[in-house]
RNA sequence: GGGGGUGUAGCUCAAUUGGUUAGAGCGCUGCCCUGUCACGGCAGAGGUUACGAGUUCGAGCCUCGCCACUCCCGCCA
């Protein structure tokens, strides 16, 4: 009995037709003398009715013993509903099939959880549902959510075509180059004592993709990262990949803001407005303490250094001495936070390397604070006129390094907005996407453990042409060209244009991250050879693609636009994997397997 | 590696200060019911309170350990 519709198709406009639908059983409602199934597909349900009077009496009992989930093909003629009994919370409200012919295709099983009722399965236990991942992926949300990001990466490769890019797929099997994120490695049975490593990017493969001139590049990639997870970090994900020849920052940008204005459009019906802001890294940091801020919102950073260097208050004015600075945020309409709550905000930032967190509470026209009895009257004018003071209001303080008083602001903002959402204070229109880039990154960041500097990016980003000579001699003025583009305060990508002279790259491996040249040469020969054959300057840029959907769906996590994530500690509980392997395997591996001892 | 949260019936959740036989709704089973669509009514079954120790006259509740899930820090060139 092969179907002629399916489940959201028919209407008043059918009505007399003989057909059949294929599905499965959403909900019965069995009334004794009479028996109502409703039946679903991925695209909708219809109801069917099973009446006594009109059929022989095995179809009827048979129609009684079927239960939820059952899967069935029901013919009957479509009918109007009798007057009054219509449904208008479903498309196939109007009509019912009277079935004449039932074939149970296969019974189901109690399930472990409710799919048919939304209420309940947006609760149920995460760890069950992921145990049961084909029952989830039945509910309409997860149903919904699985087809529109289907719908994004067809509207992305159909971009990408229009614009004349070719779709190129790059190994899995790579091999390991550990800077950065940590690999997972597969050994090699053909060459004993040999590993291959899964992509962290394809970023090596794609550049010299532009070497062999390609120009126009671009896939989904699958890259994995043996990181620990995050509800926007799962070990393997997929990226919107892509690299281009002959272009300059400025290309980026546009290419990109017209495929975000493409997938908006496509996915939300949203019309983005382009081109998009654009924020340097300084600024980011001054103004929101964080490098993908979320603009929405204001409660901003003030920067009072020079309000403070000379101040009776020492934590301030012994923090500039230091070299530091001196920020504040105001906390609009928070005043009347607890003590306990300032004490969990103080602990919050001390968690980030806070040593402390200076408060005033603006209450009943009075400033109540342990610090504000330090200040003279010029420090008190001046928090008021670049803070904006009014009654109620709540004020902020970090003295450090410039990095850490910002970034510690920059935490301490998006919690203090939290509560402000929870309250009702703050209100964030769900159809807002406030999109930026962020550009003018230092291209190296120093690290004081190793006592030497690496890639705030990753290596083969090109410095600022006009930076080139400071990098032997003062690094960390080095500006990279690297832009990310940020939605919301989520970081959604980010790329750069390329160093494509060899000469360049071999300094920036050699003399400024000081990897010796036997391992640059082994790692990265292959790269620096390909570049003396007449390599193209390039760029590109990678975009999440689970992030992309997860923002598009208004999830909460990257697991509910997979269809099979993994868990936080990197299982996939339906599988059970990771597992364990049969030793002949190993041997075959020529590996053997030395275990942590349990205590 | 570190910090926080959660774990009680198939599911979602209760359970007073540590005190009787651990409850409710949904689901499930049986019976009744011809216009329901969260159908309704009656009856019933269903529990190693994640797991393991400990304290106590007595533990779902307190202590220690352990497991799983989750959020965050570190980490994510």
């Amino acid at each position: 009995m092969k179907r002629t519709h399916h489940c959201n198709q028919l209407r008043p406009a059918q009505i007399g037709q003989s057909v059949t639908l294929s599905g499965w059983v959403h909900s019965r409602r069995d009334l004794g003398g009479l028996i109502f199934i409703d039946i679903r597909d991925r695209e909708g349900r219809t109801q069917t009715v099973f009446d006594p009077s009109d059929m022989a009496p095995e179809l009827f009992q048979q129609a009684g013993l079927l239960r939820g989930e059952c899967v069935v093909s029901v013919t009957g003629k479509v009918r109007a509903r009798p007057a009054g009994t219509a449904n208008p919370k479903i498309a196939t409200g109007e009509i019912e099939i009277a079935a004449a012919a039932l074939e149970v295709l296969n019974m189901a099983d109690v399930l472990p959880f409710p799919v048919d009722d939304p209420e309940v399965a947006r609760t149920v236990n995460e760890e069950l549902r992921l145990q049961y991942r084909y029952l989830d992926l039945r509910r309409p949300e997860m149903a919904r959510n699985l087809r529109l990001r289907s719908k994004v990466a067809s509207a992305t490769r159909v971009y990408f075509d229009e614009r004349g890019f070719l779709e190129v797929e790059t190994p899995t099997l790579f091999k390991s180059t550990p800077e950065g994120a940590r690999e997972f490695l597969v050994p090699s049975r053909a060459q004993p004592g040999k590993f291959y490593a899964l992509p962290q990017s394809p970023q090596q493969f794609k550049q010299i993709l532009m070497v062999a001139g390609v120009e126009k590049y671009f896939q989904l990639a699958r890259c994995y990262r043996d990181e620990d997870q995050r509800a926007d970090r799962q070990l393997e994900f997929t990226q919107i990949d892509l690299e281009m020849s002959f272009i300059e920052r400025e290309d980026i940008y546009e290419l990109i803001e017209g495929l975000l204005r493409r997938i908006w459009k496509t996915a939300l019906d949203i019309d983005v407005p382009a081109p998009f802001k654009r924020l340097t890294y300084q600024e980011a940091l001054n103004r929101y303490g964080i490098d993908k801020p979320d603009t929405r919102f204001g409660l901003e950073l003030a920067d009072l250094t020079e309000d403070f260097r000379a101040s009776k208050f020492k934590v301030f004015s012994g923090a500039i001495a230091a070299g530091g600075v001196v920020k504040a945020i105001n906390a609009k309409g928070m005043a009347d936070a607890t003590q306990g709550q300032i004490e969990t905000m103080t602990e919050y930032a001390k968690s980030f390397g806070a040593k402390g967190l200076a408060y005033i509470k603006v209450e009943k026209g009075e400033w109540k604070s342990p610090i504000v009895k330090f200040f003279n009257e010029t420090e008190k004018q001046a928090l008021s006129t670049k803070l904006k003071i009014e009654e109620g209001d709540l004020l902020l303080f970090a003295a450090d390094q410039w990095l850490n008083a910002c970034e510690i602001l920059g935490k301490i903002r998006l919690y203090c907005a939290d509560v402000l959402k929870t309250r009702g204070q703050l209100v964030l229109p769900a159809n807002r996407f406030d999109f930026l880039w962020v550009v003018d990154f230092p291209l190296l960041t120093f690290d004081k453990e190793q006592n030497r500097w690496y890639s705030s990016h990753h290596p083969f980003t090109a410095p600022v042409a006009e930076d080139i000579p400071l990098l032997t001699t003062d690094p960390r003025k080095v500006r990279g060209q690297h832009y990310d583009i940020v939605v919301n305060g989520i970081e959604l990508g980010g790329g750069s244009i390329r160093i494509h002279q060899p000469a360049v790259q071999k300094l920036v491996f050699e003399q400024v991250l000081q990897i010796p040249p036997d391992l640059v040469q082994a790692r990265f020969g292959y790269m620096l050879e390909a570049f003396r054959y007449g390599a193209p300057p390039h760029g590109g840029i990678a975009l999440g693609f689970d992030r992309l959907n997860a923002i598009l769906c208004g999830a909460s996590s990257i697991r509910d636009v997979i269809a099979f994530p993994k868990t936080a500690k990197g299982a996939d509980l339906m599988t059970d994997s990771p597992a364990g392997v049969d030793p002949k395997q190993l041997r075959e591996l020529y590996l053997e397997q030395k275990l942590p001892k349990k205590e």
